[in-house]
DNA sequence: TTGTACGCGTTATCAT
DNA sequence: ATGATAACGCGTACAA
């Protein structure tokens, strides 16, 4: 709107040249400390900031960051976002946020555009980096035209993604621990004496569903006990799937009902509690529920959930450091120690309610 | 990483000027079939994209739209972003997200950074337009510098604020019906025979939350009946506030209680909720209660939530329709005409339980 | 229809 | 410590 000033502007009212005045943009040392403080008085004055256009086409940075993700409303992804987007802050980055809206939850607005369309928006921008969490990379299945399209990004500017490492994938990879939640969870429902455990939720064919109920199996394993098939309903990590999941396991278990379930999330462990009322059942007495992965305020929840916290803000962090020092042309991987940690309430039925 | 290619590259391969070149680029109409044909397929096969440096430097157009708001966390703004990226993507802008986590939810990671400072970086981005949406632009009181800042920003690139219109500020305002879900609850109660309604949840001094209670108190006065002040309990917008909303308007009124509540949203009903629980009164038996803005499950929790949907999504688009168009030089404001619904369920107690 | 040449605002190089 | 100037990649006025 008002014409914008420039450089040269600033140099002319200084008095001195265009380098210089570069120079104490630049914090470079060689400028007399007097000259520095008359130009940074008038550059303050004159509310004179840098085109990043200019600067763009000497050195090729934006600033900026990609983020993509499925869907920001989901409190999994917003609670890691709003951590990325902080810190990438406090580095200088700010942070673009692409939603490709992968799950089916909010199928009125669902894109036209797939994955690897992002991909190629997300490079036209220009941005530093990209960090990718959840979506197509999340499956088991994998196509390799998805690959070879990630590693095409990958080859023009630094992709983090969060996720177990791909074979052929050339991305940057930071690992989440997903079977220490599971089997703090199992240890906790075995030591109030539960050995009929159930695991609800989460999509069949994305590898962090599979990797938690193998973890849940084998953990069941280590106490002579093998869960059964029927007690495992995977569907999705929505409240709505944690009520069909549970009215499915219900209603196909007539005779053999779990005395504990584990809910993927704290979504579907509210589904879940909700179609235990509507069956007449009440939690913990006759089923006792815990969630690994906490969001929400599932404090609020009657019960009170018993579940995980993952730390996922804490990932977030190291997300963007692994990001930011791969711009900066490092490759050693960044190695994220997190220790999920239990939340004991009153759904595990170890809390007796007033 | 890999060396990028430029438009003289195409053009030296295509055997044109970089002028023909820039014009396919451009969809210039001066340009013959075959050679745009033959420059479009060279492009395509290097996978050429222009700088938007280069570009930018000629139409200082990022092609970048800023969006500020509180906290991405907090369901109300999620959904609403979500919208508002999407529709922006849609046009061809990507969308920079800024939390100034005005808000003490977060206290861990709160920013040291003032919206003012936020201004500042968002200007520096070079976005072609701002969207604002909550903080300290819904305060009631305003400081002169922070509306000063505003309209330095709004100077310099397009502003649109999410809410109602400022003395004194010049950005462009998209204004949201407080009344109309307030009015409709009220008379819902009403209807079911409450006539001692009390009101909970949001931040004193917040515009949007003063215009609700104002709606409500007027609404209440159309009946014939004003509703007692220690019916009214201000707090703020998530679980714990209304927890504790409810619970001090439990102690407040030992001997006359309300028979209906209306919550200012659903995370402050799922509070209230849990706090009745814990002094022993069921809802909606004891107290009905209704949520005027929905989002979350509120299906799922027990009871199921009476709230109101707001279509805050809608508002997203409206309010990037409206940026768009500020961008592109308009200066006609949009109005958005939205009918908030009714959704009608079991806490206000019109449904029996089964 | 096509091409030449300049300018956008900044940083880097090389002088001084 | 300071300054002149080339270069970055693109759009566009102007010329042909």
């Amino acid at each position: 709107m008002s014409k914008k000033i420039t450089i040269t502007d600033i140099a002319k009212k200084s008095g001195v040249s265009v380098t210089t005045v570069s120079r104490v943009l630049n914090n470079s040392p060689s400028v007399s400390p007097a000259k520095r403080e008359r130009i940074l008085r008038i550059i303050d004055e004159y509310n004179y900031t840098p085109s990043i256009f200019a600067r763009g086409m000497i050195n090729h940075k934006t600033k900026n960051i990609g983020v993509m993700l499925p869907d920001i409303t989901n409190p999994y992804f917003a609670s890691f976002f709003l951590q990325v987007e902080h810190f990438a802050l406090s580095n200088m980055y700010a942070t673009i946020l692409f939603n490709t809206m992968y799950t089916k939850n909010h199928q009125k607005y669902e894109t036209p555009l797939s994955e690897a369309d992002y991909f190629k928006i997300i490079l036209e921008k220009q941005v530093d980096g990209v960090l990718i969490l959840g979506g197509q990379i999340d499956k088991e299945e994998i196509s390799p035209a998805f690959i070879e399209a990630i590693n095409e990004l990958h080859r023009n500017v630094p992709v983090v993604v969060v996720g177990s490492k791909i074979e052929g994938c050339n991305c940057l990879f930071i690992e989440r621990n997903s079977k220490q939640g599971i089997t703090s969870l199992v240890h906790h429902f075995k030591a109030l004496g539960h050995s009929n455990i159930g695991f609800i939720g989460g999509e069949p064919g994305i590898r962090i569903t599979t990797a938690r109920i193998n973890a849940f199996r084998q953990c069941m394993r280590t106490f002579g006990k093998e869960p059964l098939e029927s007690h495992i309903v995977m569907s999705d990590y929505y409240a709505p799937d944690g009520y069909q999941a549970m009215k499915q396991l219900l209603d196909d278990n007539n005779n053999q009902l779990p005395t504990a379930i584990i809910a993927i999330n704290d979504m579907v462990a509210l589904g879940a509690i909700r179609a235990m009322k509507d069956a007449n059942l009440s939690c913990p007495e006759d089923i006792a529920i815990a969630s690994c992965d906490q969001f929400l305020h599932s404090d609020y929840f009657t019960p009170r959930l018993t579940t995980v916290d993952q730390h996922n803000e804490y990932l977030g962090r190291m997300a963007v450091m692994q990001l930011i020092s791969a711009i900066n042309g490092s490759i050693e991987s960044i190695s994220v120690e997190h220790m999920p940690q239990l939340v004991i309430r009153e759904s595990c039925g170890s809390i007796t309610r007033s």
